[in-house]
DNA sequence: GCCGTTTTCGGCCCGACTGTTTTCAGTCG
């Protein structure tokens, strides 16, 4: 059983306990200790095996016995008797918007429901009017969250919501009428996927921002206007909320609105413990307001550093923040040079020429060619002739761009036997290798860990490409032992990529502080195809500061000399 | 179900909006 299943399970736990309507708390320590376990780097059989687990604070005598019989056995009799007591459909229920687990009990216990499907039959028949506080508006509501549901149930990459979100935030200045105005929540926070776009302004006409806001063209449907907060679909299915206070507030609003939930939730239970009250519209002791100009003012008053947004998921920032010890964030601007790029010798679509000069007018001063290997015949790999020949071209370009540096390597598939894509004359003619897996993604776990670490133990082999294969909200990644990867990566000096494109973001960031921790280097990649795909090199950086990385933990923040050294 | 430097019982973060009802329950973030 791996961690990501047992905190499945615990989530759905603390779900069928909602829909039971037992004591929330209850489900909450079912949620809190699914988010611990996310956040616990050790291996959890270990911590079972060693009966560590229940000194971890939120895993009681309960918690820990059950997780323990989970671990052990690979089944919880508690969670197969609770599933039993409640029909599968009222958890997806869950998900659609304006139905909770009230509800939801309400029309399963009087209408025997039990699916969307039924759900959906139930309301166009009317048979919903009967129940206590149910109308035809409450109806209406319900079968616009089907629609919603089914048309509108997924996630959307961050690119999507950074230009959705950075139109309306401009639309909203150029108003005239709000003081501060930016993003909050996962979008300010960096997450690789977004459910909506928050935003927060300070305005004294709150009326009149909810009128602009909701009026936008952008907007499809107002699902909630109030008096300071107000909700929309948009054009492309994604929500949007924004949220008006009072410009003296708005340094708190800011902090409560960025989250994360959790980061939240953390740090007003240690507020509390200091006797202080936590909310949107400020800090208060004895319901005095404790005065703050900006977040880096209401950090200071529990004494500690500045968080970042992007690192505010409660992945021990707040203890690091007590004790100074946060991470000083790599930025784009250490960024030096890149490598993984395709060129038109295999399926990119420039030039080598042409990456360079925008290279060299993107400020970079290196450059690491790596086209597609033999095998990838359906992305144009490279024969060794084209090799012979890109080298020589190469040779040529470094002379022309002296001040440049142009790195020959290339993108190997790791083959399913583990090995590279060439044999050992032709390996040795490159300055670099990136391994990289792209094909046969269905193996077996233990057959797909020990393929790639084959691989990285292959003396030629610099650079684990998208480690895990992963492509956001369409394909799961590879089936991996990720811990054993990062190890294997740490003791043959092996970079570990951070796929800067935005549909990958492969490392994860959640793995990164370990596998930091752990003496690992990282490499931000844009894997180019294009010129304008050098872009994508802010959304690595973004999931490299979410996953703590400091400007040393980054090869290619090196300079063009310290870099050729790094691959001698 | 968890937790405790006032506590082993009684809390557990907090507020806006909606809809239904006329004082509040449910949902959401």
């Amino acid at each position: 059983m791996t961690k990501s299943e047992i905190i499945k399970i615990l989530n759905e736990i603390g779900l069928l306990l909602e829909l039971k309507g037992e004591n929330f708390f209850k489900s909450r320590a079912y949620y809190d200790a699914a988010n611990k376990l996310e956040v616990i780097q050790e291996d959890i059989q270990t911590l079972v095996s060693e009966n560590r687990l229940g000194s971890i604070k939120g895993f009681g005598k309960a918690l820990t016995s059950k997780i323990t019989e989970l671990v052990t056995t690979g089944e919880m009799e508690y969670y197969t008797k609770l599933k039993e007591t409640v029909p599968k459909g009222l958890v997806s229920m869950l998900r659609i918007s304006g139905l909770g687990p009230k509800k939801i009990m309400t029309i399963y216990k009087s209408l025997g429901v039990s699916t969307i499907e039924g759900l959906k039959e139930a309301c166009e028949n009317n048979r919903l009017l009967d129940l206590p506080r149910f109308s035809k508006k409450t109806k209406d509501k319900i079968l616009e969250g089907i629609k919603n549901y089914n048309e509108y149930s997924e996630k959307f990459h961050y690119p999507i919501g950074e230009v959705l979100g950075s139109e309306l935030l401009k639309y909203i200045k150029a108003s005239g009428i709000v003081q501060r105005c930016e993003a909050a929540g996962s979008l300010r926070r960096k997450k690789e996927v977004l459910k909506d776009i928050d935003i927060l302004v300070s305005s004294d006409e709150p009326d009149k921002v909810m009128d602009l806001f909701t009026s936008h063209y952008y907007v499809k449907e107002i699902t909630g206007k109030g008096e300071t907060k107000s909700s929309v679909v948009l054009q492309n299915g994604m929500n949007a909320d924004i949220r008006v206070v009072s410009d003296s507030q708005y340094p708190y609003a800011l902090h409560h609105f960025t989250g994360s939930k959790e980061h939240n939730t953390a740090l007003r239970h240690l507020a509390k413990k200091q006797g202080i009250k936590m909310n949107e519209y400020g800090l208060f002791k004895d319901d005095e307001l404790i005065i703050c100009h900006n977040e880096e003012d209401i950090f200071h008053v529990f004494s500690m550093d500045y968080i970042p947004p992007e690192l505010r998921e409660n992945y021990g920032e707040i203890e690091a923040a007590e004790n100074n010890e946060l991470p000083v964030l790599v930025t784009n601007e250490d960024i030096k040079g890149v490598f993984h790029t395709h060129t038109n010798y295999s399926d990119g679509n420039a030039t080598i020429e042409q990456l360079i000069i925008d290279c060299i007018n993107r400020g970079y001063s290196y450059l690491g060619i790596t086209d597609h290997s033999k095998t990838a015949i359906y992305a144009g790999g490279l024969t060794e002739e084209d090799i012979k020949r890109q080298h020589e071209e190469i040779d040529l370009l470094n002379e022309k761009y002296h001040d440049f540096k142009i790195l020959k390597g290339i993108e190997s598939d790791i083959l399913p036997d583990g090995s590279l894509d060439y044999n050992e004359r032709v390996l040795q003619s490159f300055d670099f290798i990136i391994g990289s897996v792209h094909s046969a993604f269905k193996m077996e776990q233990n057959k797909m860990t020990n393929r790639i670490i084959k691989a990285i133990s292959n003396p030629y082999m610099n650079i684990l490409g998208h480690p895990t294969g992963r492509l956001l909200l369409s394909r799961e990644g590879y089936k991996i032992d990720v811990e054993q990867i990062i190890e294997a990566c740490n003791e043959n000096s092996v970079v570990l990529e951070i796929n800067a494109n935005p549909y990958r973001l492969d490392l994860d960031w959640r793995h990164m502080k370990n596998a930091k921790e752990k003496g690992c280097k990282f490499v931000i990649s844009p894997d180019a195809h294009s010129i304008k795909e050098f872009d994508y090199m802010r959304y690595g950086i973004n999931v490299a500061r979410k996953g703590w990385l400091e400007k040393s933990d980054v090869i290619n923040v090196l300079n063009k000399d310290e870099i050729v050294r790094y691959f001698m």
